[in-house]
DNA sequence: TGAAATGCGGATATAAATTATCTAGATTAG
DNA sequence: CTAATCTAGATAATTTATATCCGCATTTCA
């Protein structure tokens, strides 16, 4: 089991956008520029996540991405969610079914099922409660401020 | 992000051979036909059951597989751990490494990436707190039954 | 003792998902 | 008008998951 890097990808622009502020938007080549990652591929992540709400894009020459939400209300769960998709990891397949079982036990969800979903239930618990100003609060001031000084130097 | 199908398999191969009780071992062939699943797919997810000690193996006529753990000592996270492997779904890629940053910020584990482990540690707790023995009450005691008189059905 | 049933591990094949690129179109600054 | 940029859909490449196959060791039972 394996989470997309576009989580990883997402989570860190975030970041850089929420430490650079509101100012102008910064564009997918400078992002991916900035973390050696494919330019075209990480627009696609880019994508969903102004899909999602969480970016805000602006089309056209100097154009690119901002945060679209308060660092304080933005969670690691919207970004997984926009990211991954919506879709729980364990899928139960109902294999029990097979085993020929009775209509009342079919009207039960599946215990083994229901147990699993508890426990993603609070990972994404935990997802939920971390935002990404708490991050912004616990990364060293240096890595806020080389942050600024790479925008200052890339945005022309 | 997506969980392979043999941790379902695993979960309801140890139901069963939990409620079936300590008896004479069951082939893969006999599960794989009582669940509806691949019997050679089925049989290297059992193979990772019992490395990982969760069950134990017989070879020849008349072998099989039975549980080497009892129900209350084995947890889902042992299941899911045996099944799909001990590693982490987030694997951070240090991308921030790119961004040139300096080597007291590298000294520091990267926020974004404690983040997503202590979330994952979450749902390994919520794992390790669910053991067989708490599936098998909250089950219905019909499925018990079921599984018990297809064993006397097919245990030739 | 030999034949049949079974698990074991490695090799290989197939299917699916992820990652990456490409293209054509729309938008915007200058 | 031109260059830069985002968007959406199509396609290609790579990796992972799923499934099968084979040769071998082990065990039961006739």
């Amino acid at each position: 089991m394996r989470m997309g890097e576009g989580v990883e990808w997402g989570l860190h622009c975030c970041l850089t956008l929420a430490w650079i502020g509101d100012q102008e938007p910064i564009s997918t080549a400078k992002l991916a520029e900035h973390f050696g990652v494919p330019p075209t591929y990480l627009n696609k992540c880019l994508q969903a996540l102004v899909r999602a709400e969480i970016l805000r894009s602006v089309s056209g020459a100097r154009g690119g991405f901002c945060l679209a939400k308060r660092p304080d209300e933005l969670t690691f769960l919207d970004v997984v969610i926009a990211v991954e998709g919506p879709d729980a990891a364990f899928r139960c397949t109902e294999i029990r079914q097979n085993e020929g079982c009775s209509r009342d036990e079919k009207r039960r969800p599946c215990a083994i099922a229901g147990a699993m979903q508890e426990a993603e239930e609070a990972w994404r618990t935990a997802l939920k409660a971390q935002t990404l100003a708490d991050i912004m609060q616990k990364a060293p001031a240096a890595a806020a401020e080389r942050t600024r000084r790479w925008y200052q130097e890339v945005r022309r």
